[in-house]
Formats: structure tokens, C-alpha cells, sequence
DNA sequence: GATGAATGAGCATTCATTCAT
DNA sequence: TATGAATGAATGCTCATTCAT
């Protein structure tokens, strides 16, 4: 509801500075108000609860991820290419806001149950485009016919994500970006015939 | 301190399953001390605070993680079979405690950033071994020379990692132990010359 | 101010109803609004703040209750008679208005302090009216000249008030015109020389 | 539960005199806790919550109406004198409790649906006692036979309550107790034969 | 060593009221 | 007149930790 007005997009930029500067058991509902520059109740008329602030941090920011990836894929490109561009495209979204790379791969994580749960949920979406990358560089004999899909794809992802959260636990100190084409290099290596 | 005493690890094991069966955030003090059969206040004879419990719990149960891979390592056996123990190693002992592999995989992740850094602390001991199999491998030829080892290294835990916590959030269905062999085979394709 | 125009009895009429079937601490005034279909803001064009609103409710409702009672004084009628079309009267208007019922005997209740006494103010000219024929009943020797009027308008009333709360937290269930006769017997009974 | 320890009574003590002084809406737990010289969180170790404590204070007063009835109903005397004692009983309590007064006739009231349901079904073992007075005086011939139970007890409870609510209003200005004999007086001549 | 009663800091959310349009 | 988005004060409850016994 109301996500187009300004407001929502103010509260939901503000949520992201609040919980990567303070973490997250310090993101009270007031700092994220006062960050983003309204009354507390205003969130209010914006998010149903503390709870739907967070999930629509991640809702919004991830949807970025899944929407480039989509135009990936329609280009026309081999699948080692598209790979390469998910990767990079992964790697460069995080490095470019470098407090939402601390709020996906910390702060977010320490949250309950149902929101991991609804974040899950989000994240099905990328994983599912990720997956049919895959499956269409089997068909096309560009990846090992003998892949079992969620394998590679927790390969695939578990790699990245490790990666990057290794970067982020490192303060960011190294140039994030080198790493793609040594990434994708690894795990092409992993997939081809 | 008093590590030794019975009572430490009834309060270990007790947080393990008070943790694993009412998750992170339901898991108060008393309800382990109660688990345990000891009074509230006796937990703070034997631990500083909370956390001092939590980072216990990690650093007991991963001790078991590093000693066998320790022995693996001073077995006389080649790089490809070293990776292979170690992966099932791994899943074998999350696979045979279900109450750990929940704990170590969701649960304790949700705590804030000093106790994952301390965490983080103890995982790297562990770690450090995975690197010695990686550079022993290296340096005999049996991996891939242009290997960069902490991207190695990240690949084989991430993977691990990402598909032990698969497993358990799809509520351990399938057979865990089945999926080492498959495991072992992608990683090993990645890192072979 | 403002008591003539349509709206103001048009949002008298929507508190009646949103206080009955939401209950006193759930009448918001958006609720209220919503129900008188005019905005928040337009309540205070007609209403002070929300205290007002509640006691223009039971101003406005007592009215009728009272002008009843006057017409009734005026009656060439014995004592016996007027006290039996007062409670008769003030049975009838709270059995036709359900909602009303609800409201003067449950939750207009639950009002503090300087409200309840706001709305004493407005009883009292009720309760005056029932001292004058009680008064003019003792005089013409129709009943007891020993009575102490404010002790016998006490039970009046209070056997009054007690018979329709009874009624309305047994949720209306039985006829309560029927008992009006009784009620008034067991009353001039008590009353009577 | 712990109803006997003594910070049990000092809780419930304390809860009368806050509600009595500050009024419903203003008897925070705080201040409850501050008046009886105990934390906050102590509370909870003898309450579950608020609205348990509010329920307590009206259980535990009104044990000791009802107790004191018990005795008048096990006593070797006519109805009359029964009637009699009960009046003067419930004006004497009220009468020597200045803030139990207060609280049982104008603050109580204000609490919402589901505390007075409770509060109520408290009343009801009273009620009960005076019904069954009644029901004695009837059929010993004392009473008029031809009295409905339920009308004569809300007439009787009804001017009790009337009564005491007025004096109450009053600031309790007058002398209450110089009530009870024409109180009892008025209800007499309404119920004798 | 062991106990467990007591402590008290900390926070999401509601809703009457305002005021720019 | 009428609107309704924005405001911001106010509070019950939990739970890690202490300490007298």
C-alpha cells in the first residue's frame, strides 16, 4: 500500500542506513523515523508493523537483483556469459551500496524465524531465475549433462554468498569487484561438460 | 574455567536443545538452566554472561569438526580423498545430530555481530585446516596451480554450507549423507588442474 | 454550536452506533467519522475534541427522556400513574433503541472521571423531574410523608438502572416492557403511605 | 498463585490505593509498583498481567463481603434483621475503605468488556447470598410471596448501589452509615407481604 | 558451591488532534 | 466549510543478571 509515494521509498532507504550503521537489534522504529526525516506514526501509514519495514527492505533491494538478472536472460548470450553477468551484477549491486551489503548479509540474517522465512520467499525468485540459466546450459550441452540442478545451484550461490559475506566481515577492505572473473572462472570450471 | 566440571557440559548440551527446540530468541536463560537441572544463578558460575554460553556452544561442538580433521589430515591418503572425508565428515556429523545442525545452521545466525565474530574466531581454526588440504594440493600438482586459495576455500565451504542449510530448512526430508559423493565430485571438478 | 446542522446530529447519531458495536475503547474518532461519512477533521468543526462528542451522545439522548417526563408532570394523573409512565418511558425508549441501551448502560460507563461527572450534570435534570413528582406525591399524601425524597429517588432509580443493565448484559434476551408493571408495583409498594 | 506472600497483599494494597488517588486510566504498573515498594518486574512474579492484578484486587475485597454475609446467613434471626446486616455490612466496608470506595463504585467501572465479565461473575456469588435471604424470607412467610427473586434483588442491590455511588459523587461528604436503617427501612416495606 | 527471588532498563504501537490545502 | 496526511506522547512487559541466604 502506498509504496509509490515518496515517503515509503524515504522509510524503507532510511531502514537500510539505520540497521547497517546501528545493526539490527538497534533499528528501533524511532531511528528509523528520525533517519528518514517523520514522525514515528507516519511509518505507520506506511508499514503495518516493524516487521513490514524489514521485509520491504528486502523486497525492494532484491528486486533490483532479480530484474537485472531477467534482462540477462533474454539476452542473447551463451550461458557461460550469462553467468559471468549474474555474478558480476551480484557483486557490483552490493559494492555499490555498501550499507545494504552489510544489512543483506548480516544484519538481515539475525532476524526470527518468519521474517527469514517471507525473505526466503524473495530470494526463490532470484534462485529460480538462477536455475534456469542452468538448466538451459544443459539442454544446450554448454553445461555437464550430468548436473544435478539444486546442487549447482547451492554451488553457484553458496559461493557468491560466501564470498561476499567474507568481503563484508573483512570491512570491505579489498576490491570486491576483482573477484567476479575469478569467481566465475572457479565455478564454470565446476559445470562444464 | 571449569570447563571440566560435569556440570559445564549438562549446560552446554542443555542450550544446544533449548536452542534447536525453541529457536535463538526463545531460548532464555532459564530455560536452559532448567534443561539442565541447575538454578539460574549456578549458570553464571560457570559462564560469564549469555553469550559466553552461545560461544561455548560453537566452540565444543566444532572442536569435534577440527579433531577429525586433523586426523585426516595426517593420514597418508591423496588430496581428492582428504576434500572427500572432510565434506562427509561434515554433513555426517549435522546428519546424526539434528538438533546441532539446526542450531549451527539457523539459529545461532540470527545472534548479533560480536557473537558471530567470535563465532568467526573459532570457525577459522577450522578453516585454516580446509586451507592446508587446499595448499598441500596445490603444491603436489593434485589442484589446479592458478588456484587462488581463499576464493578455494570460500567455494568449498559455501557450498557445504548452503547445502547443509537446504537440508535443514527443508526439515532434513532427504537423505543428507546420499549427497557427499555429488558434493565432493563438483568442488573436485572446480579445483583439479 | 452548531447543534442545528444535519452534521452534527448526523455524527450524535454515528457515535451511538460505533460505541455500541465496537465498544467504548474501540470507538476511535476515525471510526466515528467513517460511520457520519465526513472526514477526521470535520468532527472538529463541530465538537470540541472527543470528550464532547460523548457527552453531546448522552445530552442529546436524555432529552427525549426528559421532555417525556415533563409532559407526564403536566398530566392531570395521581402519583401512582406518573411514576408508572416514567418507568415505563424510560423502559421503552433504551427497549426501542438497542444501541442506545448498550451505550447509557455498558459503555458510556467506562468513562472517566470528569466525563461520568459531566454526564451526572445532565442526569440531574432527569432525576429532578422523578424528585418532583416523588415531592408533589408526599405533599398530596399519596405517598409516605416520612419519606426522605433523595433515599427514595435512589431506589427509584437505582432498582431502574439495575432491572436494565440486568436486561441488556443478558443480551436483551427477554421482553423487558413486560416488567415494567412489576417494577413499578414493588416501587409504590415501598413508596406508599 | 504465591496469594499468601505477603508481596501478593502489599501489591493488591497498593493497586487500590493508586487507582483510588489517580483513577483507572492513570494506575500505570509503575506507579502500582512504586507504591508498594517493589520493581516493576516483580509484579509479573505475582501477577500475569495488569489487568490480573485489577481482577485480584476486586476478588480479594469482595471475599470479604461475601465472607461476612456467610456468617449473617448461618445466624439464628428472622429476614428482616438478616437484611438488615448485609446493608449495614456493605455500607460498613465501603464506609471504612475510603479508596476501596472509590475504586469499586467509579474506577472499576471504566475497565473494559472482559474485565468486568470477570468482576461480574465475582458479584454473582454475592448476588447469590442475597437471593438466597430472599428465598428463605419467602417461604418462612416474612417476605410477600408473590415477589419475583430477581426483580427484589436488583431493587435491594440496585438502591445498595444507587446509594453509595451518590455518596460517593458527593466526595463522601455525609455520614453513610446513618443510611442503613431507612435504606433497610424503604426495601422492607417493598418486600414484606 | 548452589539457589531463585528480585531487579529495572528498554521499545513498538495507537490515536486524538492539527493545519496546509 | 471540508479534507486527511502527519504528528508524537505515552506504557505494559520481558529477561539477563545479581546477591543474600
Amino acid at each position: 500500500m502506498k509504496r509509490d509515494k515518496p515517503k515509503y521509498k524515504q522509510i524503507v532507504d532510511a531502514a537500510v542506513i539505520v540497521i547497517a550503521e546501528n545493526g539490527y537489534h538497534q533499528a528501533q522504529v524511532s531511528k528509523i523515523a528520525k533517519e528518514a526525516g517523520v514522525a514515528d506514526g507516519t511509518i505507520y501509514l506506511y508499514f503495518k508493523n516493524k516487521e513490514d519495514i524489514l521485509i520491504s527492505v528486502f523486497r525492494e533491494k532484491m528486486a533490483v537483483f532479480a530484474e537485472n538478472v531477467e534482462v540477462i536472460l533474454e539476452k542473447n548470450i551463451d550461458t557461460n556469459e550469462k553467468l559471468f553477468r549474474l555474478i558480476d551484477n551480484h557483486f557490483s549491486l552490493l559494492h555499490e551500496d555498501r550499507h545494504l551489503a552489510i544489512v543483506t548479509q548480516l544484519e538481515l540474517r539475525q532476524s526470527n524465524k518468519e521474517l527469514r522465512s517471507l525473505i526466503n520467499e524473495v530470494l526463490k525468485e532470484y534462485l529460480s531465475l538462477l536455475d534456469r540459466i542452468l538448466k538451459d546450459g544443459i539442454k544446450s550441452g554448454e553445461l555437464n549433462s550430468e548436473l544435478d540442478v539444486r546442487l549447482a545451484r547451492q554451488m553457484v550461490f553458496g559461493t557468491i554468498d560466501e564470498t561476499i559475506t567474507s568481503w563484508v566481515m573483512n570491512d570491505q577492505k579489498y576490491d570486491l569487484m576483482k573477484l567476479s572473473p575469478e569467481v566465475h572462472k572457479l565455478i564454470m570450471k565446476a559445470l562444464r561438460p
